[in-house]
DNA sequence: CTGAAAGCGCTTACAG
DNA sequence: CTGAAAGCGCTTACAG
């Protein structure tokens, strides 16, 4: 009767190594590595798979990453560099990086300052991890440069960069356009727009294309240059300080480049006393969770995050592979999703 | 006159080795290292140190974290281990770790299924990096006995498990009898609590914490063993299923684990007619960014995210450097803010 | 199919 | 103060 091998156990401080495992086995270093990696088709004899990976069982080997890495050349970590993760958005992309990512390699998140980029000290420092792959959410063209990076690299929600590197795309502007639309149909003739601080292209496109259809509308936007950090609070201050110039001039809507910014609209329209959206209809984009859930619901254009992330770790993941990208440029759907904020008829 | 050292340039392809850096600048790899290291003083003249820094300008040489971990036993890199991070509080918190733990140390998020915890595979690929550290959110027992590390390691939100590693706590009870007393003290004689699926001890701690004061105060609670996952649209279901027995029970609050439950039940009421707050008052923890903004405002048990993280940032930095904690056993307050959900005279 | 050996880039006793 | 050398744990030609 044969015995069951025994479940692997820690032993803490010792540390297992793939000599430890080949002389258990009775082979060389070599062939510990190449069944650890199965890499044994044709290479190693089946006797001494089954009594590498006996072996490997029994001590509860683990490659070691480092090891490996440095022999290799690369490590199994792909970095994601993005300039907020403070934002619900942005956990939604994580987690589709994640998920198609799968569990061969190791997520290292890069984050710098709200809205600042990392520059030629943190790149480096970034670049001296060996990442096997490189995924950055809404660069700037000059970021990009920066980082004249060799290996792979996915570009997420870059519109316009995709001369340097594969990208995942979102279509704001069809849902942007749509936004207008909306608001035109619903008999607004003047309207005013909140932009975000940060000149990410996505904010750019955002406006250019709610500017541009809103015009073809009739509808007249307010040119105020009004912009805030990505932040309840300064969103609400900001349009406390805006409100009276554009009630004068006969604002009739509020569209916000993120739903965080319209949160801070509805928060100070409601202390206000605005009724919305009778007196002021008030979207957003995102599309965040909490959209469907503020009262009244609000107005938002949605984005895919997760697919966005998803799709973005398995383009990378080919790249690393070394396979072809059947289409190294994906552009992901935006929608309008019509809540209450903006029609006394919807929830 | 001196020509000005020229600014490092990226030379895609070349990496720039210690050797390279040791030639240009007549020394060995080992003196390069020193100065790289900063461990010059009494062992490296200052004519050498000078001469190296030229070279590692010139080149722009940067340590290989590969090659240094190797050499070193361990990497620069900090596990961040979370069983959930599509929540804003968790943003926060990553964002308080960063914080603290500076530009010297990587953040890597390990992150499994919502709310499941990496067991023994995932581990042994975590610890295959060799972490400087280890940041572990809302853990169980049963996964820090898996874990069984041997490096640096602090525990957040992990009520209970002191004796197992420093910790940095927060105080939820207290937030939560402040919340029993507020109801009771507006008059509720019975309401019923929703709970998270996942048994995170935070969640035990609020529940207890809730019905012990609750009954001191002479409020029945619902117990009906209600809980769901940590999302909008399972908690209003939930709500909604839950709601006509709770009616005829005479509960007229429902106080929720977590806000993101607490905005399913709003969306419910709403979409039910239920007057908010003089029909049903609703109240959860986390005090979200969203909280502030719905509409009405949603009563919460603030939790310091970002302080929880700086200070866990802080606490594995001391270990890592092997300095003494001087508090190994960190809690940070929690405190109930009011707001319009169950309150008429709050916004 | 197999193993000895070189090499990845660095750090650290060690001898001088 | 300095450098030659060993060693970290692994992978991969290479010779057999």
């Amino acid at each position: 009767m044969e015995t069951v091998p025994r479940p692997q156990q820690h032993r803490p401080g010792k540390r297992v190594t793939a000599a430890m495992v080949a002389a258990r086995a009775g082979v060389s270093t070599a062939t510990v590595s190449l069944v650890a990696n199965g890499k044994t088709s044709g290479r190693v004899s089946e006797g001494n798979v089954a009594r590498v990976r006996q072996a490997i069982a029994e001590l509860g080997y683990v490659v070691d990453s480092v090891g490996s890495s440095l022999a290799r050349g690369v490590s199994s970590i792909v970095v994601l560099v993005a300039p907020d993760i403070s934002n619900p958005f942005f956990a939604k992309v994580i987690a589709g990086v994640r998920e198609s990512l799968g569990s061969d390699f190791q997520l290292l998140l890069s984050v710098t300052e709200a809205g600042e980029f990392p520059r030629a000290d943190d790149i480096r420092r970034i670049l001296a991890l060996r990442p096997a792959g490189l995924l950055v959410d809404a660069p700037d063209a000059e970021f990009i440069e920066d980082l004249s990076s060799t290996g792979p690299l996915v570009l997420l929600d870059a519109p316009g960069l995709e001369d340097y590197a594969p990208s995942v795309n979102l279509d704001v502007a069809h849902g942007a356009r749509e936004l207008a639309a909306h608001l035109a149909g619903s008999g607004h003739r003047r309207v005013a727009y909140m932009d975000s601080v940060t000149g990410t292209a996505t904010f750019e496109l955002r406006r250019e294309a709610f500017l541009e259809e809103a015009a073809a509308r009739g509808m007249a936007v307010e040119q105020s240059d009004l912009t805030t950090t990505i932040d309840v609070g300064a969103a609400a201050e900001a349009f406390a300080a805006a409100w009276p110039r554009w009630q004068r001039a006969g604002v009739t809507a509020v569209v916000c480049a993120t739903d965080t910014h319209a949160y801070g609209v509805l928060q100070e329209a409601r202390v206000a006393g605005l009724r919305v959206p009778e007196e002021l209809a008030v979207a957003g984009f995102d599309d965040l969770p909490y959209s469907a859930t503020s009262s009244p619901g609000l107005t938002s254009v949605h984005l895919p995050a997760e697919p966005l992330g998803a799709k973005a770790g398995e383009q990378l993941r080919a790249l690393i592979e070394g396979r072809e990208l059947e289409q190294p440029q994906l552009t992901l759907e935006s929608s309008l999703i019509v809540r209450g904020s903006t029609n006394r008829a919807a929830v």
